[in-house]
DNA sequence: GCCGTTTTCGGCCCGACTGTTTTCAGTCG
């Protein structure tokens, strides 16, 4: 058996986005470009890795990927290359392939440049293109006048400043700036936060926002006064594009009352869940825009809500957070949709950093036990876990330890359980212990006998190799005292992946065990992320959604754990921290 | 190349904005 490099899924993705391209460019096949195009997008969104799905014989079971692509990534994964691939690609120089990034510039403007000045190599391509620009070169050849030249540049700066994905947190206050200036204007009836923002998605690309007005014109004019405009993509009566001196790119659409409902729906997306729906509706002999839905006649048919117009296509309402064609449609068809968590549902938070001086290695919280059962009283929770850091092992022994969280315990025990207004909080002694390379946990057991039960998570070496940090979170889990486990991936959003254990083994023991899986609220973690849910439900292991807050403030950030869970597709059942304190209490082995 | 409660053949999502196209191609979402 040949060894194969482990090709990565966006490795992959981009290699079909590339044979995508080059149909695209050879025109004869559209609908081959199509298929390339979708099963790339399909590889770029999953979160199963290819090269397993290959050893398994499993690559057909993603939706685009049939024998025809399944054979070249068998090839791919045996040879390390696809020889009908290579024979396609030959033909175009290698540089094309950086120009498309370049936005405004598509697959036959990349030709065309790489043909004409005669770039080749994809690394130079982008900078050998801007000497070209200051040249004067480009406006020169036929296609193309100075000021599309000009805008060439534009784009290439805008590229080069290319930030990362907002999260939802950073996302959710750009948006009020700007509806706070479109509130402004008297031609604006209604604005909404579209697109991955009402999907709350994790993080957050572009900012999309639907404005209804009867004059969509003014309404247009009032948008171009907003200050913050460092640059216009384009303008016109029913979108615009903009890019805000902080780099961020706002989408906006402008459309009247009566047509609100399919406005929110098209601008809500996903990309991706939008294409199945106008599927859909083609196979009823509809056609499906985001002015309504068209019969064969063309008579347009309009609709004022979203879920008339799901319903007009046989469909429940879809919640925005499962509009990612994962399934969604055929759940929505036979009535079968989850009945997803709310905020509401939440009884308490397991995960409350405390400024009790037991000097660990990590950030410890800025507030006091009171300050946050107050709080907890507020959020009518039925109870509050505090979970420090474990005291730092480089700095005790294990007896220091062992003091520290007996002293720590007696203080706890004095507020066992806070009254107010006749509210009885459970208050828990719990820690977040660390997970040590080896697996070995941070705390002693006589430490470890002092908690009500502890939270296990990964802060060091990440990078373990997938058998060793299976078996380095397996050894921490087995421990009787831990019941969860901690931002389980590891991940921070733009700044560190996830770590890359056998999530099937650890799904598995979590649900044989009893032990729960965090759903981390911190907006820079939001850990499980959504897809790993999805993938952890089928082992019916069961949740806790917590906000891991350091300070007061930041136990507001539950409706950020939420937004994750029902992305994951959670009812209310499969988070135990829905359940009232007498039953918990249970399931917890508690008193 | 993919896919199937009308199909293993015959289809394949829909529309806006830009530029130089006098009727449309390219790009984007």
């Amino acid at each position: 058996m040949v060894s194969s490099r482990n090709f990565s899924n966006s490795a992959i993705a981009k290699l079909l986005k590339n044979i995508a391209v080059v149909y695209k460019l050879k025109k004869t096949q559209p609908f081959k470009m199509i298929a390339y195009e979708k099963a790339a997008a399909v590889i770029e969104q999953t979160n199963l890795d290819l090269h397993i799905l290959w050893k398994n014989n499993k690559l057909t079971s993603l939706p685009g990927i049939g024998q025809g692509i399944a054979n070249h990534l068998d090839e791919l994964f045996r040879t390390n290359k696809v020889k009908y691939f290579e024979r396609l690609l030959k033909p175009y120089p290698q540089a094309m392939f950086s120009l498309i990034e370049i936005s405004g510039i598509g697959p036959k403007t990349a030709f065309k440049l790489c043909q004409k000045f005669n770039l080749n190599n994809p690394k130079t391509a982008v900078k050998q293109l801007e000497k070209l620009i200051k040249q004067k070169k480009i406006s020169k050849i036929k296609g193309f006048s100075q000021e599309s030249e000009e805008n060439i540049q534009e784009n290439i700066n805008q590229f080069k400043q290319k930030k990362d994905r907002l999260s939802i947190y950073q996302a959710f206050a750009l948006s009020k700036q700007i509806i706070n200036h479109l509130k402004q204007s008297p031609h604006i009836i209604q604005i909404e936060p579209l697109g991955s923002l009402r999907r709350q998605a994790s993080t957050i690309g572009d900012i999309d926002i639907a404005v209804i007005t009867k004059q969509p014109k003014k309404a247009l004019d009032y948008l171009l006064k907003y200050p913050q405009i460092k640059k216009i993509i384009n303008q016109g009566i029913s979108k615009a594009s903009i890019i805000t001196f902080n780099n961020i790119q706002i989408d906006i659409r402008f459309q009247s009352p009566d047509t609100f409902g399919s406005l929110l729906q098209h601008f809500t997306g996903s990309k991706s869940h939008n294409i199945q729906l106008r599927q859909l509706a083609q196979e009823k002999n509809l056609s499906l825009s985001e002015y309504g839905i068209k019969d064969k006649q063309g008579k347009l048919k309009k609709f004022s809500s979203e879920e008339k117009l799901y319903q007009a296509l046989g469909l429940d309402w879809i919640p925005p957070q499962l509009r990612e064609a994962r399934g969604e449609i055929k759940a929505a068809q036979s009535h079968k949709l989850p009945n997803l968590i709310n905020l509401k549902d939440i009884k308490g938070d397991f995960h409350v950093h405390t400024n009790y001086f037991l000097q660990s290695s990590h950030d410890s919280g800025v507030d006091s036990f009171e300050v946050l059962i107050k709080k907890a009283h507020q959020l009518n929770y039925q109870y509050i876990g505090f979970a420090d850091h474990n005291p730092s092992i480089s700095r005790h022994s294990s007896q220091q330890i062992i003091d520290i969280l007996k002293s720590r315990k007696q203080e706890i025990e004095k507020i066992k359980y806070s009254n107010e207004k006749n509210v009885k909080i459970r208050v828990l002694n719990l820690l977040e212990v660390d997970i040590r390379p080896d697996g070995s946990l941070a705390v002693p057991d006589k430490g470890l006998d002092q908690l009500d039960f502890a939270i296990a998570s990964i802060h060091s070496s990440f990078h373990q190799d997938k058998a060793t940090i299976t078996n380095r979170l397996l050894n921490a889990l087995k421990h009787p005292k831990i019941k969860i486990l901690g931002h389980p991936s590891g991940r921070i959003i733009n700044h560190r992946p996830s770590i890359k254990p056998d999530w099937d083994k650890i799904f598995d023991f979590c649900q044989k065990n009893n032990k729960f899986l965090e759903i981390n609220a911190y907006p820079s973690r939001l850990d499980l992320p959504d897809s790993l849910i999805q993938q952890a439900v089928k082992y019916k292991v069961k949740f806790i959604i917590n906000t891991d807050a350091h300070a007061v403030d930041q136990m507001d950030f539950m409706p950020y754990g939420i937004a994750v869970a029902k992305r994951g597709w959670l009812e209310s059942k499969n988070v135990i921290n829905t359940l009232p304190w007498n039953k918990l209490k249970g399931i917890l082995s508690l008193t």
